[in-house]
DNA sequence: CATGAATGAGCATTCATTCAT
DNA sequence: AATGAATGAATGCTCATTCAT
């Protein structure tokens, strides 16, 4: 069961680029606070088992603090997951925008887009495990931001076709379904074994697919 | 936790074709064994709320009868997960076993392997999300059974590039890593609701998109 | 919880000399009926685990058989233990019944309590382990049978002390006491891996040790 | 089954001594800490159905927790039982060392021994019970503790038959095994309903029927 | 802020027993 | 006589959550 809200933009600025350096166990050095320290744990045991696989305690345990602890920094064990979520996906959807805003051409725009992509997974593996390649209980509560980037996207795609770079034929959805598919499928295989990592050196590969798949000029 | 082994080929022989067809909450017409009823349920269930998410008094519940009677057909809930998945992916390997057999060209194989996906797909969403879209908690103790769909992609993929119908430079895992990636795509999306309509609709699409991803001839 | 009545003397003359040899597993051969072979099924397991550990799933499966055929022959679990308990301990009364029959002077039929008894320990180690030193739930539903060796013993006893044999001045349910506590001390300890078998190596030792305790002349 | 370890010297420093006066059913006066109430009512059910015959709910219901509590105090069944057999065996042989650490003579300290492991039976006989009279079903894993005062007896009679106070025909081992028969027989009977209490009143009974048995000067 | 004890509902599993075949 | 499917209550244990300190 998963309800309630997102937190807003101003709440979620946690430090959370070195998210993977935390070593487990420990509650963390200089100044880690206990709600930042929260936040990591869960990640990366929900990156490791899977979200339900999680439980309060083991969360509380990894942190270093106790369960009521974590009671005083979140509402509920979903809220802590919606909190987590957001932080993570803001800081994603930044960066997309970026690119959009940007003044790059449709094929140079994917190429970021891909290569951003890949550097985030490379260089936080747990934390974009989480958003992206697990399923979300609450993905209807969060609707507006689950689907930001793939809105993002159907942007850059219709724009290309009103330039003419992108083949006109395709329905944006569909471009966007495509566009995701290859670009998660890299990782989800790494972190399935299929595929030996790290994923930035299947960018190139991946930036051309994605082009060929989708007619780009 | 989940440990074990799969049901043999010749255990798995259930008539699953009607699985969706099962009113939810009766225990089901004619010749609807209880076992058969069970993994029907499981399978309801899990489509729906994800694997971790189901109890065995919700499965049994939902078959109608007793948490007991679900023990006699299934050592342990981890073992029904297994023979529910055995039962499905069996049905499914054989079929893409008869496309590498037949005489088709390397594109039209492709073609038939994404319509024969998406007919499963419509045909029975509950156990195709099942076995293809939700993480499996046993995924390794599967092994030969969780990989084999993608190895018989790769060694179709091998023998284009050997007849000179597909791309040389492409590597194999890759190939199939990307191909997977766009196969499933949009049964994924139709799920979470970013797609609309039965997924045969896309077959041509996503036969286009694999063709000019991976440079098929 | 166990209650009800005992098997009379006339149901229980079944074979079970030989229980020990009956290999596990098999159902038996020659003329090995069910009912026996669930006897020495549960006999078997209960003087390995003890009586609270021993499932009716357990028992039946021991014998070759289904659980739903064990309620053919005995109407309920507790009924098949306190049979099972009739037909061994009965036995083992005919035995000293005949002893204090004979002429035998209070020395030599302590000498023969004691060498039948560790006889039969050695013969049928899981058939006197479950009669004689497993707390029995059933206790007090027994009664008579559970403490007629005892009862026998007493008698043995006042017998003595009349013919000026045994120390007067013991009373009759101490000296009983006292004469249990060291007869059962040797199997007990060997089961329990204090002591090397067989029991019938320390019948003298035991016979002396009584003989002294109780002031037996 | 039952696995793990026993408590350490310094964790089971719990005050026992007054375990039978708790009325039952009331979670208990001044300064009774959960973790002491649920040892004694685990005691105090064990001693009269056995250790088998005891639920984690009747526990914790005798207690007047709920279930969940317990666990906050033992991560098992299993190690609650041996942490309740450590607590009451460690005080048992702290005072038998001290017996043999004395100068009494083997005969003097045969009536002692015999005197406080009565006046400890009826000080406490649901203690008693459990931990002497009960079959453990974790006897292996506790090894040390469990054969520890039979070992301590028979370094008294060793230190006897050197000093030639007692008879030195007789093995050490089995004179350990008809002490601990005669010893633990008079408490056995009593729970039985075969003799009347206190055991005291039978102290000087047994200590000479053990002098005599073995043959002390 | 944080602890640690406690709750009560839920979990997967096993139990003795019944009954139509 | 025996099977095998089914029941319903009980088992040991974990869960998210609360709250006095």
């Amino acid at each position: 069961m998963v309800n309630g809200r997102l937190p807003s933009m101003t709440e979620r600025r946690l430090q959370l680029e070195d998210m993977a350096a935390e070593p487990s166990g420990g509650p963390g050095g200089r100044g880690a606070s206990t709600r930042d320290n929260l936040i990591r744990a869960a990640v990366r045991l929900a990156s490791g088992q899977g979200i339900d696989g999680v439980s309060v305690r083991s969360i509380a345990r990894e942190a270093g603090v106790t369960e009521g602890a974590l009671y005083k920094h979140f509402s509920s064990k979903d809220q802590l997951w919606r909190d987590v979520y957001g932080v993570i996906v803001g800081e994603m959807i930044e960066e997309k925008q970026g690119i959009l805003d940007s003044g790059l051409s449709t094929r140079e725009a994917i190429a970021e887009w891909v290569r951003l992509t890949y550097a985030h997974y490379d260089g936080n593996r747990e934390a974009f495990t989480y958003v992206l390649l697990l399923p979300h209980p609450f993905a209807e509560a969060i609707g507006e931001e689950y689907h930001a980037q793939g809105r993002l996207f159907e942007r850059l795609i219709r724009r290309g076709q009103r330039n003419g770079e992108v083949d006109g034929s395709i329905r944006a959805a569909l471009a966007r379904t495509l566009f995701v598919g290859l670009l998660l499928s890299v990782p989800s295989q790494i972190n399935e074994g299929g595929l030996k990592g790290p994923a930035s050196s299947y960018a190139e590969d991946v930036t051309h697919a994605i082009v060929r798949a989708l007619g780009v000029a």
